[in-house]
Order: C-alpha cells, then structure tokens, then sequence
DNA sequence: ATTGAGCTATCAGCCTGTCTGATAGCTAAG
DNA sequence: CTTAGCTATCAGACAGGCTGATAGCTCAAT
C-alpha cells in the first residue's frame, strides 16, 4: 500500500485545474504565492508537486516569468537513459543520429522506390528556392522533409521512430536558427550529392556524401558546445 | 537554449552515482543528509532533484526509511514508437542494433584504452573455456558482457543507453535459449577476429569482423521468424 | 515623438532552521 | 522468549529570507 505524500496531491490539483480550465499549452498558471495560498501548503512542497509535473512534460517553471503549460510533450528519451543535461550530450547524440541516418541511407539505397526518390529531390527543389530567397525557416523545413523522406523510404518503422526521437532531443536543445544558416549553405551540395548516390543505388557514394555531409554539421555543432 | 537549474544536475549526479556505483535495483542510496553534504546543496534543491527521479521512475523514496534504487524500470521504448508487436520487428531492431552496435565500435577504436580491451579478452576467453563444457547459459552471459564492453569503451553514454535499450526489448521477445546455441557456435571465430581488428585499431577489418558477426545472427532470427 | 537607460515590482531558484511523522533496532520488563 | 517502550534515524512539511531573472514603467537625452 502506497502512502500518498502531500506534493502528489498537490501535482494532482494543479493537473486538475488545468484540465478544469481547459489551459492551451503555452498559457500561464497562477504564481508560486498564490497557488501556496490556494492549496494551503509550504513553499518546499508546493514546489516538489511542480518539480513532478515538469518531470512528466506536464508544465514548465521558468525562472523570473511564471508557470506554464507546456508547449509540446517531449519524449524524454534522454530521460529514460538517465541523462538530464542535454547540452552536455550534444555531440553524443549527433553521432548516435549519424549512426541510425547512415543506416536509414544504407537500406533506402537497397530498398526504395523510385518514386520515393522523386519525392526527395522535390524536398531538395524547395531547399534550392528558399535559400535562394533566404528563408531560412523555410530551408529548415525543406531539409527536413528531406531526410524524412529518407527514413520512410528505408521501410524501417523502428529505426525511422528512433530517428525522429533524437531529431526532437537535438533541436529542443537547440533553439537558434541563426546558428544553422552557414550549415545549411554549406550542406547543400552534399544534399544532393548524397541523392544522386541513392538513386545510382551506389551505397559507398552515398554513406560518402552523407559522411561529408555530417562533418559540416558537426564542426558547427562542436563551435556552439566549446 | 534552456536554462540549467541546479535541482536538474543534483538528479544528474544521482543518476550518475546510480550507473557509476552499478547499484541493483532495491539497493539503498545514501540518505538526503549525506547527499546535501555531498552536492553541496540545500534540502529543498535536493529534494526537488530527488522529486524528477522518482517522476522518472529511477528512485522510491519512502518516509523513515530512506531512498531506493527503482525495482522494475520499464524502457517503453517500442510501446512509444506505436510498435506493440515486438516479434514482428525484431529484424528492423536487429538493424538499428547493428547500426549502433557499429558505431560504437567504431568508437571504440578510436577511443578506448588499452585496459578495455584487455577486459574484452577476458570475456572472451570464459567464452571460449564455456563453450568447451557446453555451458550455453555462461556462454550467453560472456558474449552479452564481451559486447558490453565494446559499448562502454566508445564513451557515448546516449550510445550505450540506446543499445541497452535494444538489447532488453530483444531478449523480451527471443525466449528460448536453445536457438542461440548454434548461433554462439558458429560466430566465436568473427568474435576474435573482431577483437583483433580493434586491437589494431583498425577501422575496416573491425567492421568487417562485426559485419560477419551479424550475418550468422541475422540468418538464424531470419530462420526463426519465418 | 522616439529611443534608451535605469528603476522597480514580480516572479522563481535556492538556502536554512525547525517541527512532525514514520520506521527499525535496541533494551528492559513481564 | 516475548513484548512494550525508548531512541536513533530517516523523510515530509513548513516559514521565511536571500539571490537572480524578467518585464514593464518612468524619465531624461536626442
């Protein structure tokens, strides 16, 4: 029999009273003083019920702002591994993503259709034209579509789930596109060396692409860490 | 980038004293006294780490005893992939499995001490002496702790949780032992021939070696699926 | 009117001291 | 040998104070 400890009654209160209020993500809850007001409890605990519900993806507690719904629930793979700085694992993860890609590159190479390849190149047209006009909101996204293509092409499921995962890790903790720009200008042509590889169904040219293709990447990504 | 706050590292470093000091699951952490003198902390910081973990599922802690190591951590991971028939995609994990379980040989060779690999050999000698009394159950534990080695060397923690990951979810679904005799049989050469590759630090004779490693597996879950 | 610097109010992060309640082991009385 | 009670040790909860981050305001310089 569990006994139940005042600062999960309190995560289920303020559960409810987001539930009750119907909150969309991003919206903001009463203060710390209020809601020690309200449900008549200690700072310590009242702050151990918030630490539980921002561990469940539930809200977020920003310093110097409030309390907020959060804006989309994370995986919290790194979680579940037992690792909590993401920052510190950065280039751990790029080269666990380097890894699954290659692979996902490997068995589309082996396995996909032509029509899959269609597709890519489409992604990479667009690429093509938001930089052109530098919408670089608009690269991300094409680049994106991109390499999702590849993983839907490689027939996959779980190494295309995988994927995803440590894409959404990488870029929750990597909120500014400024940094990406020259990544993105710089990779381009390995883009589309990488497909034509593909399409020539030339597995050594194109795990070759994608290598030089991840070095760029991973210079920048080494000079943001450092 | 999100901000760091300390209660985040104090579940960091627990964590971290959870996997360094290899504790089983019902094992005793010390107490929240020692651990504020040991971070450096206040309570309240503390205990709000401690709150992330037992959100997580890592730690119990219980009123006037103390706190523990979790007894059951269920990963999830395909259940969180959508995927619920695990049977039907051992070959796809078998696949992620190699991509990483490559990578981190890779690694390794780049990265691991000598003293790792001598740990290796190790294992691979109770291997050797265990296949020799027909004992498959040591057999099985020296390969998974041979392997496990690799992964530890490579120095990617995100690595080496993933692969476990892997491998848990597998063994789940791959519940008679005797399929794996033949499998041990026939791969105990590639094993050596694996070791010796990354002795030598060389890259392409490694992967090599795993590539045919992984044909004998792959072969024999081809086998038992069908 | 616009901009910018500095002040201020509000917020969460973190710390300390204190008390309560739960647990387990010891001890002494029956 | 059993058991009731004492005690040490642990976590749970609380109040209040300090720090640092944030945002909005005021007011002076342009």
């Amino acid at each position: 029999m569990k006994r139940l400890y005042l600062s999960d009654t309190v995560a289920g209160e303020i559960s409810a009273y987001i539930a009750k209020e119907q909150l969309a993500p991003g919206a903001r809850l009463p203060s710390l003083g209020e809601w020690m007001e309200r449900l008549e409890v200690g700072r310590s605990t009242l702050r151990e019920g918030l630490k539980k519900l921002q561990a469940e993806g539930i809200i977020e507690v920003v310093n110097g702002k409030g309390i907020f719904v959060s804006e989309q629930r994370t995986f919290q793979l790194l979680a579940s591994l037992g690792i909590h700085d993401a920052r510190a694992h950065l280039l751990e993860m790029l080269e666990v993503r380097q890894a699954l890609e290659a692979q996902a590159i490997l068995l589309a190479v082996r396995h996909a259709e032509e029509t899959a390849f269609e597709a890519m190149a489409g992604h990479l047209d667009d690429y093509r034209r938001a930089r052109a006009r530098e919408d670089f909101l608009a690269v991300s996204e094409a680049d994106a579509a991109f390499h999702l293509a590849i993983y839907q092409a490689c027939g996959n499921r779980v190494l295309v789930g995988l994927i995803q995962m440590m894409h959404d890790e990488l870029y929750l903790s990597w909120d500014s596109p400024d940094d990406r720009h020259e990544v993105f200008d710089a990779s381009f042509a390995h883009h589309e060396d990488l497909l034509e590889a593909m399409r020539r169904r030339d597995e050594q040219a194109a795990l070759a692409a994608f290598d030089s293709l991840v070095g760029a990447t991973r210079k920048s990504v080494e000079a943001m860490v450092s």
